[in-house]
Formats: C-alpha cells, structure tokens, sequence
RNA sequence: CGCGGGAUGGAGCAGUUCGGUAGCUCGUCGGGCUCAUAACCCGAAGGCCGUUGGUUCAAAUCCAGCUCCCGCAACCA
C-alpha cells in the first residue's frame, strides 16, 4: 500500500471572473477519478486552486475599486465554493498568493536565473497604450486593439526571457520516447508539430508594465509573468524548494501522476513546464491529459455570447449528482461535449430517474411488501441468474481499465450497464408472479437478494461518480459493504437485512412544450 | 500548399489502429407486464456511414482529390 500513491491535479482556475460550467467539468472529472483512485486503495492526493496574479486581475479590481488582493479574495472564494457545491473532494485548495509559493517561485527564478536558463533581454510587441496592453498579431481585430478597436504600435520593454530553444531537442525526444505522457494523442501531434518541430522561442517570464505578480528579487520592477508562476504551484504547496530540503509531501507525491487540463492549455503544460522542471532536474510527471470542452450547443460558452452556464445554478435546480452525472457522461474523451438543458433533462429522467431510481425504488418495494423488508439468500439459483451474476462480477475489472485510460464517460456506462440488467431480469423473473405461488417463496426471496446484491455491486463503482446518491442508496439497501474488496464475489449483502423505506432518488423532470 | 480534428438513421455519440453481417443512449411506432417514479421488458421502422475516384473478392474502416464545420497558429489563463 505504501508505494500506491496517486496525484493528480487540475489547472488552477484563474480568478478574473466565475467559473462556468465548462470549467466546472474539470475539476469534476479529476474528482471522479480521485474518488476512484481513492476506493481502489492508493493514496491519493488532489490538487487544485486558482491563478491570482498578472495584468487582467490589476485592471478587474481597478474596475471594481478594489485592491488585486481584495478581488481575488473575492474571487477565490466563490470558486471554491463552486467545487464544494460540487461535492469535489480536493486534499489541498491552493492560491498562487499564498506567500509560501510566492517565496518559492522567486526561489526557483533566481535559480533558473544563475544557472543561466534566464537572460535578461526584450519584449516586443504590438502595443496599446490606452489600454496598457499587448497583443499578437492573431489577436487583433482587422489590425486593431480586440478590447478599445485602436490603432496598435509596435513597443518594447525590457523582459526576462528562459531559455527554452536550449531544451527544444531533449523535449522532441522525450515526448517521443514516452507515449501517453500527452493524451490524447491527437494533441500531442499538434503539439508536436506546431510548436516543437520548428523550434522552439525563448519564453517571456517577466514583465514590467504591471505589479500584480511576484516581484523578481534581484531586479526591481520586474514581476514574474504567468507560467513560472501558475505552473509551480504543482510543486510549491507540495514543500519543494529548489535549494534544500523539500517538504514530506513533495518526497511522497511527486512526480504527479496526472496533470488534468483544458486542451487549450496543453501546450504550456507540455512544453514549458517539462522544460521547467528537467531545468531543475526534476521528474516529470507522468500523464498530462488535455480534456475536451464543454459547448454550449455548438458554440464555445462565453460572455459575448450571452450563453454561460453556471454549475451551481443547475445544483440548486437538479442535484449535484445530477449535474455531476451529466458532466462527466456527456463528455467523450477526446471531441467536446454538448450541454443543452433538453439534454440535461432527458439525461436525468431516462438514466437517473428511470433506470437508476426506479430500480431501486421497485426492488425496495418488493422486499417490503413480500417479505416485510428481510432479505435472504436461499440459493435457489437458475440458469437465468448466471447471466446476470456474470456481468456484475465483470463489471469491475472493466471499469478499472476504463479509468486507467482516462474513458470517464465509458466507465459509467458500465456501471450503469448492470442497473439496466437489472432491471430486464426482474421482468425475466417476475417477482409478482413468483408471490402468487407460496411454493415459490424461496426462489423470491432469491430473486430479491440478487437484485440488491446487484445493486450494491454497481452502487459501490458509482461512488466516485455520484457520492450523495451512492450513500442514500447505501442507506436504503442498509449495507456497509461498500468497498472495492467487496466486489470480488457475489454475496457480500448480508442476508437478514432489513431494508429501508423505498424513496425516489431522482424526481422525473416533466419537459412542457 | 501552416498544423491538427471532425462529417455515421430525427437528436447525441461509438465503431475507423489490425478492411468482412453498421452498434449504443434518447426519440417515434407496435406489443408485453404491473413490483415501480405513465417507470420496466420485448420487437419494428428509420442510415447508399460528407462528396468524387482508386485499391480489393470485400471499405464507414486503406489511398488520392474535393466540400463544409471546428480548434490551434507562440507568450492570451
């Protein structure tokens, strides 16, 4: 158990404004995989927080009248609250202005610094003064500043730049010697091709032209820009430092075992922070798994667009299990995702209520109205329950190697395989018929007990997936058999138990037309 | 010729690596059942798998061209 240790991360979110559903769905999808890291027995440790320095932060609070730190304060909160509505089970929330990561982030500038990965150089672009900002050149708008529609010139300002061409040859061959170190695969041609391939420029780490960041401590002015900053954090809060000792939780959990990102930030996470840490002779971690986006019916969800979601208006309309469902089983591994309310609704009513809920609720039903809530085997077994019996034996082994690759949607189709053969052998065995006959009475009560050993079988595997509902269905089946080790045979249930009360564990949500 | 991805019955997707009866969830229609949340179970209709051509005994699957959609294109989180 001791070297079964599992880390995994999300992209710290960045506090300049709520988080929508979109991004909601990450820190979810990293929940569910933790949970499951969790039930199978390792040891897990789940990060996540958010990004709270640079420019658009400086410029947010200046609007709002109040300092970058009251802002992201402001901020932080609300997206942490988002993830506890969400029921995410995260080990350490983090903050990019804790003045613990702040210290070490200088650390480790100084040390790319003196060790020559950093020159000083600078940074030219095309400028707009009104708005104190540069943009590329795919940035702008017919030729214009995208935020006030002005003329843009080129300006330059003085900048620490690190060195990346240096390690552009070890990073191609890396990448191409460890297949699966960038998923999905797809991406990592883009990457591959796009970026790397041509070479690679020198990274901008420092700027000038603003103060919310982290000072450089050697030359004043000076902030560290963005990614030496927000991708730190991966080790910072496990106690690394780059000049002695490292805390206990960087010695147990480094390297990470998957770094769970939006696909649009791969390429910072495949090239630049690899370089960062070979640079400071560092493990690399080893998955990094660029997760598709959830759209808005076709569109991209943006404010512009008038089409934002947020993840804990829908919690407080369906559940958080519901929204928990439909995020992480609308969601194909590698092409984006499609929210619409219609299929939100028909998800929760045909998966959660029919198929789920009611199973429970019907087999419950039947326990306490033919035998007063008590279930017990009596091993009358048929021909007829060997099927089912098999796939629910089965189903763990499938879903462990789901998980392993990251086919978080497939995994709970699995799961939710053994609820619908449940329900096909209640009509394959009809209970009602069997409680006409009292020369039957044995075979019923098998017929009950399989079902909720059944239903425990696939109650266990949903934990990760939707803990609240995984519990009330404990709670009605009144088991606490509930862990992996319970799956290995069919059985577990005690026989005698009383169930409880049969309740409706998802509400059927009536669509008007 | 910048790079990459996609186009599959009404909807959302799988299948394409290693060619060989086109599958899943939902919807529609018909039937069954009644323990249950008008739920559950069975069956049916519905697709020349974007388009053109090629390879092959055989292509959604391989090859080439074309059309349309999307993402990325370097310091923007």
């Amino acid at each position: 158990m001791m070297d079964k240790k599992f880390y995994i991360s999300t992209a710290i979110a960045y506090t300049s404004a709520k988080p929508h559903i979109g991004n909601t769905y990450e820190v979810v999808l990293a929940d569910a995989i933790a949970r499951y890291k969790r039930l199978q027995g390792y040891d897990v440790y789940f990060q996540t927080g958010t990004d709270e320095h640079g420019e658009k932060i400086e410029i947010k609070a200046k609007e709002a009248g109040v300092t970058p730190q009251e802002y992201v304060d402001n901020i932080a909160a609300e997206i942490k609250n988002i993830w506890d509505v969400m029921n995410t089970s995260y080990d350490c929330f983090v903050r990019t202005t804790d003045v613990n990561h702040e210290k070490t982030v200088q650390e480790i500038f100084k040390k790319f610094y003196e060790q020559g990965d950093i020159y000083k150089g600078e940074y030219s672009g095309l400028y707009c003064t009104p708005c104190e900002s540069f943009w590329t050149e795919s940035q702008l708008v017919d030729g214009k500043c995208p935020d006030c529609g002005r003329d843009v010139k080129e300006a330059k300002e003085e900048a620490y730049f690190f060195k990346m061409s240096k390690y552009s040859k070890w990073l191609e061959e890396y990448i191409e010697t460890h297949p699966g170190f960038i998923e999905p695969e797809a991406r990592k041609n883009e990457i591959m091709n796009t970026f790397i391939k041509p070479g690679l420029q020198d990274l901008c780490v420092s700027r000038t032209s603003f103060k919310w960041g982290i000072p450089v401590t050697f030359d004043e002015g000076h902030v560290v820009y963005v990614w030496i900053d927000a991708l730190s954090n991966y080790i910072t809060f496990l106690g690394y430092h780059p000049d002695g000792e490292c805390g206990d939780k960087f010695k147990k959990y480094w390297p990470c075992d998957i770094h769970l990102i939006g696909k649009d930030i791969l390429r910072f996470h495949t090239i630049y922070w690899p370089i960062m840490l070979h640079a400071l002779s560092l493990p690399l971690p080893k998955r990094i798994f660029g997760h598709p986006w959830l759209l808005f019916g076709n569109d991209k969800m943006s404010k512009s667009k008038g089409n934002i979601v947020y993840a804990d208006d829908l919690v407080e309309k369906y559940g958080v299990d519901a929204v928990r469902y439909y995020l992480i089983h609308e969601m194909p591994f590698a092409s984006d995702g499609t929210f619409t309310n219609e299929l939100l609704v028909e998800s929760i009513n045909s998966n959660l209520a029919n198929v789920l809920g009611n199973l429970v609720n019907r087999t419950i039903g039947m326990i306490n109205k033919y035998f007063d809530g008590v279930v017990v085997d009596k091993n009358t077994s048929e021909e007829l329950d060997l099927e089912l019996k098999n796939l629910v034996l089965s189903t763990k082994n499938i879903v462990d190697s789901k998980m392993d690759d990251l086919r978080i949607a497939d995994s709970l189709d699995s799961i939710f395989d053994i609820f619908r053969r449940c329900n096909k052998y209640i009509d394959e065995t009809m209970p009602w018929v069997l409680a006409k006959d009292e020369s039957k009475r044995e075979r019923l009560s098998t017929v009950l007990y399989n079902l909720v050993e059944s239903i425990r079988f696939g109650t266990v595997l949903l934990q990760p997936f939707m803990p609240d509902t995984a519990d009330k269905i404990f709670r009605q089946l009144n088991t606490n058999k509930t862990t992996y080790d319970t799956l290995d045979k069919f059985g577990y249930y005690e026989s005698c138990s009383h169930v409880g009360e049969a309740q409706v564990l998802f509400q059927r949500i009536e669509v008007k037309k």
